[in-house]
DNA sequence: CCTAGATTCTATAGAATTATAGAATATCTT
DNA sequence: AAGATATTCTATAATTCTATAGAATCTAGG
């Protein structure tokens, strides 16, 4: 007998629960998948999983937390460091859009599911969704004070287009796991910092390492 | 009795049926949605709603078409006008975040709910999409050729990265109804002409209407 | 091996939901 | 105002789903 339910098979299991929850709710939404769904993905019967979770909505809350807790945490050491200003936000980028294929369906169940979990449940999650936005402001404006940045910009805009960008290339990423995606975080980077618009001479550091453009390859719409 | 079903109460009635499970789907998504609750909004009880609709999915796919059909229409008649590039795409960023406040909270359904309705029914759904991204993929390919767009841009980027933002932002004016839009779509084009870095100079023809950057009110996360 | 505790299973109550059928009511034309 | 057609209602069959209870099985320590 385990003195406190430390590293157990409960705990392996539970992680089991959570994924496959965040697989089953990022394929078919909250109200589409059934908690026999998840079980079966998970390998148990359906009345089973009541053991890892008081109730599907508290399933749901686990994921949204899983999935976004790490990526804050990342965040949170970009902000800290002390790289300039394009290397932050290009870490910022690369940080968001690898997390859409690497680790877990959770962000995007995160993202699209979260709202139909009752209010005290999501103050949590609006907490740490809120710190992460604050995070890549205070980049912005650090840039703003000590970059190229224009001194005008509207950082809380700033960070919001950016969040908004990425999401919107994560639902793509994830429906397309061919998409290159060393060569999105390039021109992510370079539009976020430069724009479409050509510019008269290249800037004070002759690095243009975040200058190319070549297309991306897309068969699926 | 009408020799066709022009103009008769039944028209009217689908319209509402239609705005009605727009506005029922958008907030509770299609899983969570009931018949019934698409019946209540409209005033008649759930039942009565086969009327209009053969299943709750036909329901879907009719709120779907609905909301991107005009923001399609909307696109061809951007692409085909005569204004110069930076025009064309205020236009079309105007376009697509007034579409969010205004009209319908059918397209928020389109973009989140239109992966539940089978292969067949999505395929209109998915070539209008596409049309519309291609429309503002050659807006952008004009824009390279006539006018001061860097020749080297990657127009399938480009034009996928302004949808993503723009829906991006969709969302959180859907949340937060006060937003100034206006100040919202200057902003949004600016960053994709200019990005964020400090540019030099003004560009040839001195009008920098697409320039300041004030900060947006925002109280919500 | 035997027992306690941990994990999973079976079975089911109870609630909700979609879609249909046929009755009831409203509306329109003449 | 009558009759025909259009629209809405009531009632319900059939299904599905969540959550719980208690039995069964597995795992470890002694």
């Amino acid at each position: 007998m385990e003195e406190l339910a430390e590293s157990s098979r409960y705990q392996s299991q539970k992680q089991l629960a959570i994924r496959s929850a965040a697989s089953v709710f990022a394929e078919k939404g909250f109200h589409g998948a059934s908690t026999k769904d998840i079980a079966e993905r998970m390998g148990i019967k359906q009345g089973s999983l009541y053991y890892y979770f008081k109730s599907k909505e508290e399933a749901l809350g686990e994921v949204c937390l899983f999935g976004i807790e790490d990526y804050v945490e990342r965040m949170k050491s970009i902000a800290s460091s002390d790289q300039p200003f394009e290397a932050k936000l290009m870490a910022t980028i690369t940080s968001h859009l690898t997390s859409y294929r690497e680790r877990n369906e959770a962000l995007k169940v995160h993202n699209d599911e979260r709202l139909y979990l009752p209010e005290d449940k999501r103050a949590k999650l609006k907490e740490l969704g809120s710190r992460y936005r604050q995070q890549l402001e205070k980049i912005f404006e650090e840039g703003a004070r000590t970059s190229a940045l224009r001194g005008t910009i509207d950082c809380h805009f700033a960070a919001q287009a950016v969040i908004g960008m990425c999401n919107g290339w994560g639902d793509i990423i994830v429906r397309e796991p061919e998409l290159d995606l060393f060569d999105l975080i390039q021109k992510c980077t370079d539009l976020v910092l430069n724009g479409f618009i050509e510019r008269r001479k290249t800037r004070r550091d002759g690095s243009d390492a975040v200058e190319q453009q070549r297309p991306i390859k897309s068969n699926k719409d």
